[in-house]
Order: structure tokens, then C-alpha cells, then sequence
DNA sequence: CTGGCATGGTTGACTAATCGACTAGGCGAT
DNA sequence: ATCGCCTAGTCGATTAGTCAACCATGCCAG
């Protein structure tokens, strides 16, 4: 599964808990994956079980004991062995486009109700990204890893651009 | 789930077996959306269980019986209460910027050989989808359905389009 | 002093999706 | 004659993902 390899590389920037990958997994790692919570730390216990990380709780003033993952020498090998296999091809899922597709039978102003309101969640995700995007500091133009993360965000940010071109294109002309 | 939406969407079409929804899923449908076999033959049990599909032998010479399957009325209501029903934002879920994001620990080379693979992968979707988009007549201007149709197919070109524009932004700067 | 929020984690039940094998007849090509 | 492909559909096993509740503690604001 893709999510047990993006915990190991969230692991492999520094060790976490549960908790601190939620975190990551919605703010900085949001704009190309979503996790839930469940899965997170079922994943977690199964990387262990697989030798791909261990644990070590430790304790804290004020707060619940923190379970501590650190990834192993295998988890790194994993986690190399994963960025250097082939690229399948990855399947689309674009339910919004799926309601457009059937959308033949609703009234014009309907459809134009329906492009509207995706516009309005495109905008506002845009501006998160943009956001985002400007509190990332200089580190990005030098240093190879802080750059390729910089650049999945500004993928993320034309992905949207994208799709708010299409929207008002796809209004124009609707007939 | 989606799924049966978009069966039932297909089913108001034109009445269809479950081979024949496999055929739309791996063709006319398959720039949004993907689907098992195995999972549209029991989604459409489903379908028949709700009472929102009916199936109809229909025998064949030379070939198996056709399990014809058509949409009920109140499959039609559900589909227009789904077309009608508020935009949920969808979990975005992109594997490939997945590995960029960590790719910060290989060679420069490594990283411009997976952008590369990428490029020609999305390249290749881009001819597919461009010349099925030819393959469209030109009733998508008059006609809403089709005009629909089409739309979502020039959504996703641009949205590859994109995608390519921002692997060789993103190749020209690597540090 | 009470309620809400943050920390940190666990469990059960369920739905969705994938993979691979299996059945079975007909067709065309080698 | 046999091999592979097309039509058509079914089944079991397994993985992935979602939802909602539940546990416990401590902090701060009203």
C-alpha cells in the first residue's frame, strides 16, 4: 500500500507518533494525499510488525506518553526500493468530472449552479495552496529536498488553476 | 458510493450488461474514473437488490445470455437526487506527486530519470485522450449531453496538459 | 467549576476496491 | 486439432479506507 511508504517517509525526515503524522497528513502532505486516523496507526503497528519501524514510548510532563516511531535500516530500504520501482500507470478518480458526465438532464441553470460552486471550492483551495506556498522560505531553490516538495505544492497549485481555466471555459460555451 | 452512480448513470443511457459497463469504464469513461469487473458485477446486484435496476435475460445465438440490466424509476430519482446533492470537496490522492515529495534522498539524476518516465506517460494520455476528443462529431455544441461529455474529456486533457507543463518547469530548476 | 479544546491513542463495524482464479461456449488462425 | 481471444459472468480472499465511538489527561477561558 502507498500509505505505509508515505508514513516511512514522513519517518524517515524524523521519528513520530501517530499523532504528528495525522498532522502532517493534514497540512503539509495534504495537497496529494489524505489519510484517516484509524489507518494511520493501524499502518503504523503493521510497519512494526513488518520490521520497518520500531517504537519507544516516551513519557511527558503534562501530556500522554508518546509512541515514537523511528524507521529502521529496512524501512529505508523500503522506502528506497519504492522511489526507485517502475511508475505504473495511476487510475483516475475525478468524481467531479463523473457528475458533469451526467449531467445532461439537469436544466442549463443547473449545470451552471453545479460549475459555480466548484469554481467557488477550486478558488478557495487555491488560496490555502498559494498560501501555503508563500511560507515556504528560500531553502527551496538550493536544496534538492526542500525544492521537490516545494514543487508538489506548485503542482498542486496549477492542478487547480487547471481545472478553474476548464470551469470558465466549460461555462462559455455551455449551451 | 460513487460506483453505483455511475452505473446507474450509464444504465440511463442505454440499458447494458455488466461486460458491457466494463467496455464504457475501460473506454468512454475511463479519463475520470476506473472500475473492477468484479465490483461493478456485485454493485449492480446491489442496484437490482435496491430496487433501483431490473435485469432481463436476454439470449443470444453464438454467444452467452445477455443479463440486460435497466434502470428503475426510482433509480432515475436517486441519480438526479445524487446530480442535485451539495459538492463534497474530494480527497485528492496523487501517488505520483507522492514520490516527489520524498524523492529528496536520490540522485539529481534518479529524480530527473522519474520526471522523465512521468512526461512520457502523460504524454501518451495526452494523445490518447486528444484523439478521442477528434473522435467526438460536433453535436457537443448544441447538444448539452454531449457538449457535457465531451467538456469532461477536455477537462481532462487540460488537466495532463498541466501536468506536463509543470514536470518541465519543475525538471528546469532541480538543484 | 465547567466546558471545550489539544494531546495521544484504540477499537469495532462496515464499505469499497483489488486480484486472481474459474466456468463455458464460439470464433478464427496456424 | 489446438491455442488464444471474445463474449459473459461468478466467487473467494485480501487490502484499503471510512466512520464513529471511546479512553485518559491537562490546559485555558468564561
Amino acid at each position: 500500500m502507498i500509505l505505509a511508504r508515505l508514513i516511512l517517509g514522513l519517518l524517515n525526515l524524523a521519528p513520530m507518533t501517530g499523532y504528528d503524522l495525522k498532522k502532517h497528513f493534514d497540512s503539509s502532505v495534504n495537497h496529494f494525499w489524505h489519510a484517516d486516523k484509524a489507518q494511520i496507526y493501524r499502518t503504523l503497528a503493521q510497519l512494526v510488525r513488518d520490521g520497518l519501524a520500531t517504537v519507544r514510548t516516551v513519557p511527558q510532563e503534562h501530556y500522554p506518553d508518546r509512541q515514537e516511531h523511528q524507521i529502521t535500516e529496512a524501512g529505508r530500504r523500503e522506502l528506497e526500493a519504492w522511489l526507485g520501482s517502475p511508475l505504473g500507470p495511476d487510475p483516475v478518480r475525478e468524481p467531479f468530472l463523473a457528475r458533469v458526465f451526467f449531467a445532461g438532464d439537469m436544466e442549463r441553470a443547473e449545470v451552471l449552479d453545479l460549475l459555480d460552486h466548484r469554481r467557488a471550492q477550486a478558488q478557495a483551495q487555491l488560496a490555502e495552496f498559494e498560501a501555503m506556498h508563500a511560507d515556504l522560505g528560500d531553502a527551496a531553490v538550493r536544496d534538492r529536498r526542500a525544492y521537490l516538495m516545494a514543487a508538489t505544492l506548485d503542482g498542486g497549485i496549477r492542478h487547480v488553476r487547471a481545472e478553474i481555466e476548464w470551469l470558465d471555459s466549460t461555462k462559455e460555451n455551455l449551451p
